[in-house]
DNA sequence: AAAAACGTACGA
DNA sequence: TCGTACGTTTTT
């Protein structure tokens, strides 16, 4: 791809591209920049790049960058059996979460719940009420909530014997857990394109009602009230620049969208038909068929 | 039905 | 406070 300007860590000076100061409307065969554009899907590398409206066609933002897959767990924390999930920008914007401190223990009870409330709050509200299931494994175990684990002998083997392995990740390469099998009740999780939530009957039996009940983030979802997000992982959301041809892109002051080459697919579809809530992992032979895609 | 315009949630 | 972009409403 010519367009990326060499090499790939090559980038455009981001300052002072502001909407004014930008490069002219005629400095460049805007047709054939378009077509370049349009060749060079997803293995671009990353640069960043302005439309003339100064809006940057910009990688994917950190949030999504910070969005696991099963297996991207797997992946990033091979060695973490011990449930601490510690993974790229994880650990640095959650200085409380990477490793267990050995910190000496005066108040043990108090300073674990107050971390418990520090950590749950980042998670819940940095990003944005989601979370991720490693996180929701890892708030569980602190809080000690050994009694909603599964039997380890029964359940775990239960779920490695399902041989649930595919493309996004299987369960049993799910880094928490003994022996790399599936430690925890499947009935706390709610499962959604969007994310895996932490069921209302886990916060609760934490003794952490307070915190907004994932059923409310549903329900806000489906009222309009909560936007979704993007799943990171499709083709147009793995897209890095913008066509600058599409109607969204010719149109981006009044039309507030984005490109139409990079609307992710999950926000195409109606929110009602996303969310698809699984209250209970009843039938572990069907986990296949709704895991994340 | 599709496109455009608008309101505003969300993150930096 | 501002830019991006999701969701809704209006227009074509």
């Amino acid at each position: 791809c010519s367009i990326v300007g060499g090499g790939g860590d090559e980038r455009l000076p981001c300052t002072h591209w502001t909407m004014s100061s930008g490069r002219s409307e005629g400095s460049r065969d805007r047709t054939a920049e378009a077509l370049e554009r349009n060749s060079c899907t997803e293995d671009v590398p990353v640069v960043e790049r302005r439309n003339r409206s100064g809006i940057i066609s910009e990688p994917l933002s950190k949030s999504l960058k910070r969005s696991r897959t099963l297996s991207q767990y797997t992946a990033a924390c091979p060695t973490n059996t011990n449930g601490h999930a510690h993974h790229n920008g994880e650990a640095k914007s959650h200085p409380a979460k990477p490793q267990p401190p050995p910190q000496p223990q005066p108040t043990v009870s108090a300073l674990a719940a107050a971390k418990l409330d520090r950590t749950l709050e980042q998670v819940l509200e940095g990003q944005n009420g989601l979370l991720h299931f490693a996180q929701a494994a890892e708030l569980l175990k602190r809080a000690g909530m050994e009694h909603m684990l599964l039997d380890s002998g029964s359940g775990a083997s239960d779920l490695e014997g399902a041989s649930a392995v595919d493309s996004v990740g299987g369960v049993a390469d799910f880094p928490y857990g003994v022996g790399g099998g599936f430690p925890f009740n499947p009935g706390l999780f709610i499962m959604t394109p969007a994310g895996v939530f932490l069921a209302d009957s886990a916060l609760h039996m934490a003794g952490l009602a307070e915190y907004p009940a994932q059923s409310e983030l549903a329900s806000a979802i489906n009222s309009g009230k909560k936007k979704r997000k993007r799943c990171g992982m499709c083709p147009p959301c793995r897209r890095r620049i913008n066509c600058e041809t599409c109607s969204s892109c010719r149109n981006r002051k009044t039309g507030h969208q984005i490109c139409k080459f990079r609307k992710c697919e999950e926000l195409k579809k109606k929110p009602s038909a996303a969310l698809e809530v699984r209250a209970q992992w009843g039938d572990r032979d069907d986990i296949e068929g709704h895991r994340v895609s």
